[in-house]
DNA sequence: GTCTATAATTAGATAGAC
DNA sequence: GTCTATCTAATTATAGAC
């Protein structure tokens, strides 16, 4: 791998685990095995480093989203693919995480990618609880663009709860709590 | 107010805006108006007057929670007085965050308070949801344990939404998608 | 109890040799 | 492109005077 590679790539697992604010150049650089010099050849500083990393974390998350809710099934069963999907539950969202970096929120590049990635998130579930409606598979007084919120909600809370008692299990909990009340044999 | 008082809302306060990791003893120092002896003097060091002020904030949350929790009403009216409540939607939950920071999560010490109080609230709210099961207000098919984890949950990512639109719309649009699936007239 | 002095370490970056 | 040297400020304390 290329060094402006292996520093995009150490400051995106830097982020994910310690946020903006933990997160040190020269962290990133021993991650990396790069050197101050090299790491400033390439990038500007750290904002510009972190902006590379999480452009490229908001689209790959994207990307994985994509998969499993463009996959075949029933709105329902898309839905739930989504929130059953093997995730890194103690680790946290990648993305969401960065929603309590106040450095990340002060910045409005900085934060951008993360807002554009939750919203397009946001949207393509509306869409996908919408059909539902129209197949009867959702109430019809489901305001589709409120469900999408709340799947997204629980998610992202999910990984507060989990990380919170250490264990996996309370993201889970949640998530067969919201499939109990979105499903349709009820 | 005493100086260690001071330097526990201090700390409170910077622990809400910018998490354990981006709180130095030097920022509190200044906030609080006190000087670096004095606060070496009533505090062992940033772990110590941290726990202090994480368990103080955890004891308000619960208290706060509790107040809305046992007003009157009946169950499905009290959880949505809870989703209701006001909140400084912006600012994140005070307790929720430090799930985020890596040096809280990787202390027992300072994760115990905060797993606690999620702990307790989502107890509080299953047996709400139960009471809520018994009387008919909620379908008996569903488990009070992971309604509450559920709504809980929602509450958490709510912050997450907002903070990352930077408005806390986004936060009400996904408590009203919950309400909408828990109300008892669907 | 509070203050100042001191100090080792890190943060975040620039300059310039190679 | 990568490296080392250098720099200013901040971090997280400890020591000891007042």
């Amino acid at each position: 791998m290329s060094t402006p590679e292996r520093l995009i790539e150490s400051t995106r697992e830097l982020l994910w685990e310690r946020g903006y604010v933990g997160t040190s150049p020269k962290a990133i650089q021993e991650h990396a095995g790069a050197g101050q010099g090299s790491m400033y050849h390439h990038f500007k500083g750290k904002p510009d480093l972190a902006l590379a990393a999480i452009r490229r974390t908001a689209e790959e998350m994207r990307a994985t989203a994509e998969g499993v809710l463009s996959s075949p099934g029933s709105p329902y069963e898309r839905i739930e693919a989504y929130l059953r999907r093997e995730r890194d539950v103690l680790r946290g969202c990648p993305v969401g995480r960065l929603t309590m970096d106040p450095d990340v929120i002060a910045s409005d590049e900085l934060r951008a990618p993360v807002d554009e990635t939750i919203d397009w998130l946001r949207e393509r579930l509306a869409g996908i609880v919408e059909e539902g409606k129209e197949q009867g598979q959702f109430a019809p007084t489901l305001d589709a663009e409120e469900i999408a919120a709340t799947i997204l909600a629980t998610v992202q809370g999910g990984y507060v709860l989990a990380r919170a008692s250490g264990s996996p299990a309370a993201f889970d909990t949640g998530v067969r709590g919201l499939l109990a009340l979105l499903s349709p044999l009820r």
